[in-house]
DNA sequence: AAGTGGTCTAGACCACGCA
DNA sequence: GCGTGGTCTAGACCACTTC
């Protein structure tokens, strides 16, 4: 009884063993259900899997090749702030350090297309067992939120946006940096310590939702297997 | 003409517009795949794509629901570092600033379950048209070299692994950290420098292969979209 | 025990992208 | 053009999980 998992775990094998070696070109879908007496369909989804992960490369036409220099994925969870803490058995706190309505830097207001706009901007400090944890700066677009606001020190922006406008797309990027003396100042560090950096802007379909700064106490790691 | 990217987009729409809202249990697949008029494989592509990304969640017996408190998922690529090099318009190159065969530290062998065993230790310069990019750290598994050694004056450890013991599986991890006064000197640095800090652990399914640590010159990013 | 998602099949049509 | 992978269908059986 051969299952997809089967068949992936077999052409790694091969993969594994060299008889299709990086570069090399595979049998067609048709051919290998064949051999392994099962449905194409049963083929094709094994092959679209180690496709995803980026041990083969499939093109309509070329075929299926062992990926030559390949390019390995890792799955990155991008939890709540709240959800991370708690996962680590810690108790969540909240410290809402600033609130304004004012015109965003450029870098800010570029990258999201919001040119001369007044956007709302919040500085928070997220705590795990009364530590500091992450000082987080964000903007975000007046026309998500409704009016009043919602209470940002009760409940973390990030935590409100995911409740309430949902499922957006965006991108993220992570670098290290020595901490500003804002940031030094507010997770209790000298200025200058070097810093885990993680910057998200975040679209809906029509608008721009937010931008965001997470700044992370020393000791943080960003894992994941592969 | 309703193909599984349209019963996605219809599925997304509805949970945008709070239809369906956070926590809510939607219809089974059956009942959707009547209301769209495709069969219940199409929805069953539609929304396994949504769980992966983490905006379903689905249980046999249970339902589908909508992610309450969604972790959203976004795909890293881990590149070769000659390819990352080469992919930002720049000329490649190689230094070998030490090759020796000797115990690892306990973090090291322990991290790899290789107890008090003699392994192949790394450390490589990468450049960027000829400016230090990072600085590698890399302990090998002995038993998956061959002997002779390859020459790794010529070609990195990581590509000649990509081609030769291929497909392997662990985990990765980032940081921030100073920079330590050996990596400063390699990257030409004065210590305490913020620094990117990849580590990697690498199996094959019988042995393990590698550990590495990467040390990125200050201005890496690490980005992705979700 | 029963309901739900997960997978498999056999067949079909189609889109892409090489030649 | 034409071969390959991508997707869809209708039906079936199974595995898991809650009841």
């Amino acid at each position: 009884m051969a299952g997809w998992e089967d068949i992936r775990a077999e052409v790694m094998a091969r993969i594994r063993a060299r008889a299709w070696p990086p570069g090399a070109l595979i049998p067609g879908e048709e051919a290998l259900a064949q051999e392994f007496g099962v449905a194409r369909a049963t083929v094709n989804r094994a092959l679209s899997e180690l496709a995803r992960t980026g041990v083969l490369e499939r093109r309509r036409k070329a075929g299926t090749r062992v990926a030559a220099m390949p390019v390995r994925k890792a799955t990155l969870d991008i939890p709540v702030i709240r959800a991370e803490v708690e996962a680590r058995g810690e108790a969540y706190g909240l410290r809402l350090l600033r609130l304004e309505i004012t015109r965003p830097p450029l870098s800010v207001s570029a990258r999201l297309g919001m040119d001369s706009v007044q956007m709302v901007h919040l500085r928070t400090l997220h705590l795990a067992s009364g530590r500091p944890f992450v000082v987080e700066d964000r903007w975000l677009n007046r026309k998500v939120l409704p009016d009043p606001m919602p209470d940002f020190a009760e409940i973390s922006a990030n935590e409100w946006l995911v409740a309430h406008v949902a499922f957006t797309t965006g991108d993220i990027a992570f670098s290290a940096e020595p901490a500003s003396g804002a940031e030094a100042e507010a997770l209790g560090l000298t200025e200058g310590t070097a810093v885990f950096v993680t910057e998200r802007c975040t679209w809906a379909p029509d608008q721009p939702i937010t931008w965001v700064r997470l700044v992370h106490a020393p000791g943080y790691r960003l894992s994941t297997v592969f």
